[in-house]
DNA sequence: TATGAATGAGAATTCATTCAT
DNA sequence: GATGAATGAATTCTCATTCAT
């Protein structure tokens, strides 16, 4: 779970100034671009929010593009080490998975900014990403470990075959991501505040059923309810 | 004294070119707020694009915003509209929650810039779309229409009991949405093309069985099966 | 006291609905210029608060100079039509006089777009009204009067010698005009407001001491006179 | 982060070239408006006057309003200084009293665009100058001035009793300030040159008789008060 | 490493005016 | 007389970026 840093070092050692500086306005700008976008995001902002000279913004980062991008790798590299660090091997393959999906949920209602950022880089069709050298063997990892814990389930007759493992963290991101990161404008059109605790909750139930009753061979769906359920309002029989 | 309000006058009837000018400005800032979001929208490309003077956006929506969301609304009103056209209520339980997913996917595949501008439009915490006066009565037939799905599956005994039709729908949007949407980003991450036809089928079959398996009571669900199986490739008993 | 036609008439005799719309038009300019200026006031705005289309005002006044040409030809022949109606040659001299300055105040006070006005046409160094065929016959009256008005006053020994007519009426336009129209810069720099009932009693019992105090003989005024004359050029002894 | 406000700093010493910059830009920013009145005056002109990019006007002075009053506040500044330099204490009271009638004649005279700034400033209701925090202040040791100067001649019963120093300042302004201000119109409405040498001369002594017939006891003035006064809480004998 | 000053290109918006009927 | 639609030229203001030190 050892944070990956978020830029490359030189040769001669940095000083912690530098460190500093540079964690300032990698901060500030993950704050500036995930209010306002990239476009709305501005360059002045974001040395006012770091509090540093905006020359130095460049003098670092070399320009508007290359920070979001250093933005966005630092954003994608928190999350793919956090996940490392739920030790999913360690866990029954049905436990596991809806571990996963309430880490990734979490995750998401945690940082608002990863979404956001994520949203921008795709209206701009993920321009800045595609230049980046280190994002594909950062993700190597996750894909390996769903991949083991879907063979796991299976070789346990408890999961179904043919299972995807990008397909199904794709769908296991997609239920909570696009719940919150569309919040805004779901809650308008259904007239229902969507944050609300309750609703919370209520979602993440109802993403963990969806899930697990597509990942589990069907009849033995009941046995693997835990007794205590999460969710007090949902009776079962 | 200029006619500011998007929608239409009811004492004198517009003449063509009133209606020819609105609609070529809607398309053109359609399209050009979906191709680079709202803050990198342009106004003057919009003006270009529609091939009319930059005065008369002005002159017709007041100002960005209210063109913005001019551009939400009737792209809300045509999704919901294609939707009502599904005829659900005709159609057997199963096969009607089938029709609304896969309507839901192809409506998104063949529609980006909804996706686009929805994103834009969470980005800016829906700034524009919680102005409008239209919006939230647009969707209470979808809601309504889901409802009457889910007690209609739920009498015969097909659907399970606490599906709440506003979280389903979110979840079937989620699904496709997501994939969709973040497509660029997860490409990369993931060095797939999940654009390849091939891939795109087998979204759709992995999203019908996901929401498919969740909303059916368990074991008829291999019965229910169409005998003709959308994706010849997957092969099922 | 008739008051002068605001703008010459064609061979035919208009019809009601031309001096209505045209009334209507002169009205809301006067208006709108005298609250924005010239440069301030909008085109759009005047064709609004006329409640006509704003062609209308190109077909009647043919540009915003002219427009604002006629507002201001109308305004002057209404106080210089008001100054014909005071009849001063009824009155003793020095009566006259107060009664001249009590009423130029209070029309100022009245007609707060008078002095709009014509701050904005001098701030345009008279562009307009330089292009006024009418404007200097309107005006001969009120010299006339004045000059009338001072002649008897000397006859009688009342008023003194070498009083310009012009020169006078400009001081006693100049106390109250200034006072008011400069009344907001000078609420601000004296801390006061100059507005107030009581304030506005005092401001004209001092401008008519003033006035009157200068236009009367007065018997210990020239030895008040310093030895060395103000104008070194008019000749020393 | 940009040096909106226009006070000087005191942290750093700012360099020649900011100093050099501001001055440039305020000066121009008084000649454009003086020339064209604030909604006339056009921000580009202004950077081309000073010589500076347009952009500059905006990093030091926010924006057109802010410069607007910060040339305001500077062109007050401008002549409460040089009245400061007149040392009226040092002359008798009439001669002082002349003295500021005229150094106020020849500032008005030499400074056109005091009496312009003044005049715009009124049209839009001193919007600008009413957010001055240092406006005030600066017109306290004018009336102070004033104040002590009338004391003095009453005191040697010179000065008739009653007068309000800032009444009489006023009075001053008035006289000459619509004179010049005004000029072009009376100008044409007079069919007169106003601005002749001689007219000038003419001009104040004709103000500085009314002033000082006005303000110095005189024995026949109460003889010729009507019997009916208009204010009848100002008790005459 | 750090910064205050400066800028060219372009952003949304406005305005008086005219077209076509 | 009257009007809704349309426009070219400005106008204020913004932005990422660079200069000079």
């Amino acid at each position: 779970m050892e944070p990956i840093a978020p830029a490359s070092r030189t040769a001669a050692p940095p000083s912690r100034d530098t460190d500093r500086s540079k964690a300032a306005i990698l901060g500030a700008a993950c704050d500036e671009f995930s209010e306002y976008g990239f476009a709305g995001g501005r360059v002045d902002r974001i040395a006012e929010r770091a509090g540093v000279n905006k020359r130095l913004i460049y003098y670092y980062f070399g320009n508007k593009d290359a920070l979001f991008l250093a933005v966005l790798e630092s954003t994608y590299a928190d999350i793919r080490a956090a996940e490392q660090g739920l030790h999913l091997d360690l866990l029954e393959p049905v436990e596991a998975l809806r571990r996963l999906i309430t880490f990734t949920w979490r995750y998401f209602l945690a940082h608002p900014e990863f979404l956001s950022l994520l949203n921008s880089e795709n209206l701009m069709r993920a321009r800045n990403l595609s230049k980046s050298l280190r994002i594909r063997e950062m993700h190597s990892p996750l894909v390996q470990m769903l991949d083991t814990l879907l063979a796991r389930g299976r070789a346990q007759g408890i999961f179904r075959d043919g299972v995807d493992p990008v397909q199904l963290y794709i769908s296991i991101a997609s239920l909570g991501f696009f719940y919150l990161a569309n919040n805004h404008t779901l809650s308008v059109i259904f007239g229902r505040d969507l944050r609300a605790p309750d609703a919370l909750e209520e979602r993440l139930d109802h993403m963990t059923d969806l899930v697990v009753s597509y990942a589990t061979n069907r009849l033995d769906l009941a046995a693997l309810r835990p007794v205590t359920a999460r969710n007090p309002r949902a009776e079962r029989p």
